[in-house]
RNA sequence: GGAGAGAUGGCCGAGUCGGCUGAAGGCGCUCGCCUGCUAAGCGAGUAAGCGGCUAAUACCUGCUUCGAGGGUUCGAAUCCCUCUCUCUCCGCCA
């Protein structure tokens, strides 16, 4: 969310960051309502002081014995002006707290401004794509050649867009969410969580989820729950409503959960494979850090990130969003692209933002910059570290060898009791 | 699912028959004194949000907030209703 008194000091700068997200028209909803509120707010307020001292002094009348019969009638009656004013008062702030939570997060300026996906910058490469003697097989067909996917029977428990892992299968996966979160909390210094996988639609909204995209998740029947779609966001709102001090932060935070998504728009991309699912794994990391601190933050963050597919010798690239491709909550976004050799090309495998104080306003994250200081809005960062589906398809089709089997990564031996491959 | 207890400031914790309690007291924190250093001790200060006034996130000032929402009243942390959450006991259960 944005701050309603930036907004109002400075709707033009903000008019033309949100052009560069092509947003448009929606401040001068807001600027009306603003003035509208400030002015039913004055007469309100004008209308309570007096009745408050006129309270007072009925109070003190009674007190000496007197019944002040008049006075009672005059504030009676104010009371019912009140009554109608606040009611007013309420709409109308409802109506900019719609406006406010649909408005998406500024562009940091080092943000390139574009249309979409093809404004992004490659900002560095690591690694060089395998050269094939052959045609290299799609990560869905190693899967169920080596019978370690099975989508037709996924398709049996829950429809399109589920996988059944199977033996080494599922062991990778397993193997995977272990060694990242090895790596995050023993070399990265992160803490580990367990989180709930349902949440309630209040994190939802402090996130950012919503109200925006509410059909892009799973809700519960019948309850104001929702299936977590990452774990973003039970982390980042475990400090919802909170008051930190400056010497807690930063928090570095991660968590291996599965995400639910319903992905509504996305229909007839990555059918096939397991790179588009309703339900796939994810080890994520997040922080609460100060506000001056949250860009350095950030390339750290995305460094941790790297590190996880360095280890695991898989080449990719870091690119940086355009102000068209980014999220709804970020100021600033690095994707990781992880080698994809039978799409010939790079597939997102992690996304990692600043989100500035998007966030943290909208799920009143705040901390105290200093003893007796001016309470300020945390500023909260998240990452993928990284998607545990897509990189068992990376492993796969990187790692394949000509005669159908996939070779394991050194370091993920120990977590796959010692396997060097996996064969049919 | 059944029965009971509770929800107050950064934390703990008082609030009597509704008014002078934004809220005693304590802890923590800040500043000052004291002090070889540390601890202890002494004194003062210390909620947030939203408005007004401002160059100001500095003063000053108004309103709101004692889990949430509604009601009674001239006036509610205090009375009434609804809801949420927490705790204890019972039942069920991995």
């Amino acid at each position: 969310m944005l701050d309603a008194r930036q907004i109002r000091a400075n709707p033009d700068h903000i008019k033309a960051q949100l052009a560069k997200r092509n947003i448009s028209g929606v401040l001068d909803g807001f600027l009306l309502l603003d003035e509208n509120r400030r002015d039913i707010l004055g007469r309100v307020e004008e209308l309570k002081s007096f009745r408050n001292s006129a309270s007072q002094e009925v109070g003190r009348m009674k007190k000496e014995g007197q019944e002040p019969i008049e006075l009672m009638e005059k504030v009676r009656q104010m009371g019912q002006e009140i009554k109608v004013l606040d009611e007013q008062l309420k709409q109308v702030e409802m109506q900019i707290e719609k406006i406010l939570l649909n408005i998406p997060n500024l562009p940091h300026e080092s943000v390139p401004v574009g249309e979409d996906e093809a404004s992004n910058v490659e900002i560095r490469r690591w690694g060089n794509p395998r050269q094939f003697a052959y045609e290299p097989l799609p990560h869905w067909d190693l899967g169920v050649n080596l019978d370690i996917f099975d989508f037709e029977r996924a398709a049996k428990l829950s429809g399109a867009r589920f996988t059944v892992y199977k033996s080494a299968g599922a062991l990778l996966e397993r193997a995977l969410i272990n060694f990242y979160l090895d790596i995050h909390t023993r070399e990265h210094g992160y803490r580990e969580i367990l989180p709930p996988f349902m949440v309630s639609a209040d994190c939802m909204q402090g996130t950012g989820q919503l109200p925006k995209f509410a059909e892009d998740m799973f809700k519960i029947d019948g309850l104001e729950m929702y299936l977590v779609p990452t774990a973003e966001v039970p982390l980042t709102n475990l400090y919802r409503e909170e008051i930190l001090e400056a010497g807690q932060l930063p928090i570095y935070l991660t968590a291996y959960t599965p995400c639910f998504r319903a992905e509504a728009g996305s229909h007839g991309r990555d059918t096939r494979g397991v790179i588009r699912q309703h339900q796939f794994n994810k080890v994520e990391l997040v922080k609460l850090v100060e506000p001056q601190n949250s860009y350095p933050e950030l390339e750290k963050l995305t460094n941790d990130a790297e590190k996880v597919l360095q280890l695991l010798g898989l080449p990719y690239r870091v690119m940086l969003l355009s102000t068209g491709d980014m999220g709804f909550s970020a100021a600033k976004t690095y994707d990781l692209e992880v080698w994809m050799p039978s799409y010939n090309q790079y597939k997102e495998i992690s996304s990692c933002s600043n989100c500035e104080d998007f966030q943290a306003r909208r799920a009143n994250i705040r901390y105290r910059p200093a003893p007796k200081a001016k309470l300020q809005f945390a500023h909260t960062l998240n990452g993928s570290g990284v998607a545990v589906g897509r990189t068992v398809a990376a492993l796969l089709e990187n790692y394949q060898q000509e005669d159908g089997s996939v070779i394991i990564p050194e370091v993920l031996r120990p977590y796959m009791g010692g396997m060097d491959a996996i064969k049919r």
